[in-house]
RNA sequence: GAUUCAGUAGCUCAGCCGGUAGAGCACAUCACUUUUAAUGAUGGGGUCCUGGGUUCGAAUCCCAGCUGAAUCACCA
């Protein structure tokens, strides 16, 4: 590392790394260091009758230091919390050598380092719960300095803001700003209380290959790679239904998995390429059964993490609480455009659209315009859940039919804050229909729909050995974590959202300098001044240049001989 | 993809009717044995996102680009 790219900052912070060294301390301990107890353990439960945590032993990161000669206050971060401690130098260092105390915490510490300390819990006179140190080892230096955000009676003060730096470090995100730990605990937690809940009915949990021949499941644009030893085209899921339904083929009756999907379309604050999503399917089901069971798998979720079903989202409250309302999707048109569509034809729904200025275009089929309409017009009311049941036919390629009219299927999607949560089917099982509804998306493609779906033949054949009676769901778990913790952004939910790659200008080697004939240790001296190409270098005045590199040299006090004039000339000329 | 806003010290931000770059925290040196946004004194730290243009002179004005955010469009 060139040392003149540091900032001064990192250079205070090597030197006090490699002073360490010297004084024999390691700043990056191999061995583990045993801990007994944790910041939040101690603050929950210490009470001074009992006198309890007299001999705690503890790791984190220093946070904030308040030195006052010979003792000092500093606060350590543990995955938990964090807690002040008191740090007396002769207690730390009873002998005559004081360098512990006086050298390595004093000068060679600093706000970021990660310590171990033992010691007993007191309370100081102001109040706090406080850990009163014996021993102090350094187990990690930190070389880069952390933003400080401080906070008093609440307020945040210099709070780590940028959303680009927090996306891009999201480890110094985590470190530094209270609260973002908690919405990925939650996520956590939002999982694991789907997964008891499943487990606990049975359903087995299993893995789908995240490498396709064909993306299906789904109608999106695919990630394409190449298997060199195959040397096919493979693409990353976009769903995993049919693979999903295959194992209820197999004999499974009941079998889900939370799977990373793959979409490569825009981002926003909804969509990421990446994300994930929890499908379900259990045999001898219908649709109506998997609403019953989505209303309470979500409503126990809600209580898990909120102790209730009322759950705030921005300036609303949504309520889990069952059961949800259910609306079918010609009614939820009728009710908020005052039109009835049931029955109408390709062109009649054209005219609708027109009248209702909704947008549309000629690939557009009949089921693609209802869902336009419904989109438009209707999608963003739906605030409480909100089962939309019953949609059409076409544009739910991979779902049974409805028992009672033919031109809809059993489909229900879950809406919660205008937003599509949920989207689940009584399983189409029928081979034959499954071969022609396939055949339609194909004709729909050819017709211009870049997003119809593929044809999987062996998904049909497998149909044709049987598939029982199926109902299957599938919910998206970035959106119902936004949900859940109150976050409008995707980019809150994921710990590393998709970002566009950080450029670093990529200079020019240093051969390419000495080639010149300029002397090694000015290299890095021109490349600090901008210089980070050598075209660029020969664009420069031999004069100019000479006067700020030895401007440079003197400012800075490097040491370095000065080049003549001539020798600067000589390097441009070269 | 369109529009708007933003990019200045490690962090948060000021400066923007053009005239050699500022604050708070952080950092360094000193003082200080119960402080807590510790305090007091002193000091160091900048390719003002990048590249062009206008100008005697640009952080500031103009153009282009990069990155991010918001809104809209597209997309589940």
């Amino acid at each position: 590392m060139n040392p003149l790219e540091l900032s001064e900052q990192e250079i205070f912070r090597r030197n006090s790394m490699e002073e360490l060294r010297k004084l024999g301390v390691n700043p990056y301990p191999a061995e583990g260091y045993e801990i007994n107890t944790n910041t939040r353990e101690i603050l929950d439960n210490y009470n001074p009758e009992l006198n309890n945590f007299q001999e705690v032993s503890i790791a984190g990161r220093v946070m904030s230091r308040r030195i006052m000669g010979s003792a000092s206050f500093a606060e350590i971060q543990d995955e938990k919390g964090r807690i002040q401690v008191y740090i007396k130098r002769d207690d730390i260092c009873p002998d005559e050598d004081k360098a512990l105390y006086n050298t390595v915490f004093k000068k060679l510490l600093d706000i970021g380092d990660i310590i171990g300390i033992k010691g007993f819990v007191f309370i100081t006179q102001m109040g706090e719960t406080s850990i009163h140190v014996k021993e102090l080892k350094v187990l990690s230096k930190s070389l880069r300095p952390l933003p400080i955000v401080k906070e008093k009676d609440g307020k945040i003060f210099d709070a780590f803001t940028d959303p680009e730096q927090r996306y891009r470090q999201r480890y110094v995100d985590l470190v530094v700003n209270p609260g973002i730990k908690d919405t990925f605990i939650k996520r956590s937690q939002i999982i694991n209380t789907m997964r008891e809940f499943f487990n606990a009915q049975g359903y087995l949990e299993v893995e789908t290959p995240v490498l396709q021949p064909i993306p299906g499941g789904a109608t999106a644009r695919p990630f394409i790679t190449h298997h060199n030893a195959l040397d096919i085209p493979l693409y990353l899921r976009i769903a995993n239904e049919l693979y999903l339904k295959r194992l209820i083929v197999g004999g499974f009756d009941g079998v889900y998995e939370f799977a990373k999907d793959f979409r490569n379309e825009g981002m926003d604050r909804t969509h990421n390429p990446e994300f994930t999503v929890m499908e379900i399917y259990v045999a001898y089901k219908d649709y109506n059964w998997m609403m019953d069971f989505t209303e309470e798998m979500l409503e126990r979720v809600a209580i898990k993490l909120h102790g209730t079903t009322k759950v705030p989202f921005g300036d609303k409250v949504i309520d889990f609480a069952r059961p949800f309302r259910r609306v079918t999707m010609i009614d939820a048109i009728k009710q908020y455009t005052g039109i009835d569509i049931n029955g109408m034809n390709e062109a009649q729904l054209r005219d609708v659209c027109e009248k209702l200025d909704v947008e549309v275009d000629l690939t557009m089929g009949k089921g693609k315009l209802i869902d336009e309409i419904f989109g438009e017009k209707c999608e963003g009311n739906f605030i409480q859940p909100t089962f939309i049941i019953d949609y059409p036919v076409e544009m739910s390629p991979l779902c049974k039919k409805h028992r009672d009219n033919p031109e809809l299927t059993e489909r229900f999607e879950l809406m919660v804050n205008g937003k599509e949560l949920c989207n689940a089917y009584t399983e189409l099982n029928d081979p034959i229909d499954q071969l022609n509804r396939f055949r339609e998306q194909h004709a729909l493609s050819e017709k211009g729909d870049d997003e119809a779906m593929f044809i999987d033949y062996d998904f049909v054949r497998s149909l044709e050995y049987g598939m029982p009676p199926t109902s299957g769901m599938g919910i998206g778990i970035d959106r119902l974590t936004m949900i859940m913790t109150n976050n409008v952004s995707i980019q809150d939910v994921l710990f590393f959202p998709q970002m566009r790659p950080e450029k670093k200008p990529v200079n020019d080697s240093e051969e390419a300098y000495t080639a010149l004939g300029i002397p090694e240790e000015w290299v890095p001296v021109i490349q600090k001044m901008g210089y980070v190409k050598v075209d660029a270098l020969k664009q420069v005045s031999s004069g100019k240049l000479f006067n700020d590199l030895c401007g440079y040299n003197k400012k800075n006090k490097l040491g370095l001989t000065n080049p003549s004039a001539d020798d600067v000339k000589k390097w441009l000329a070269n």
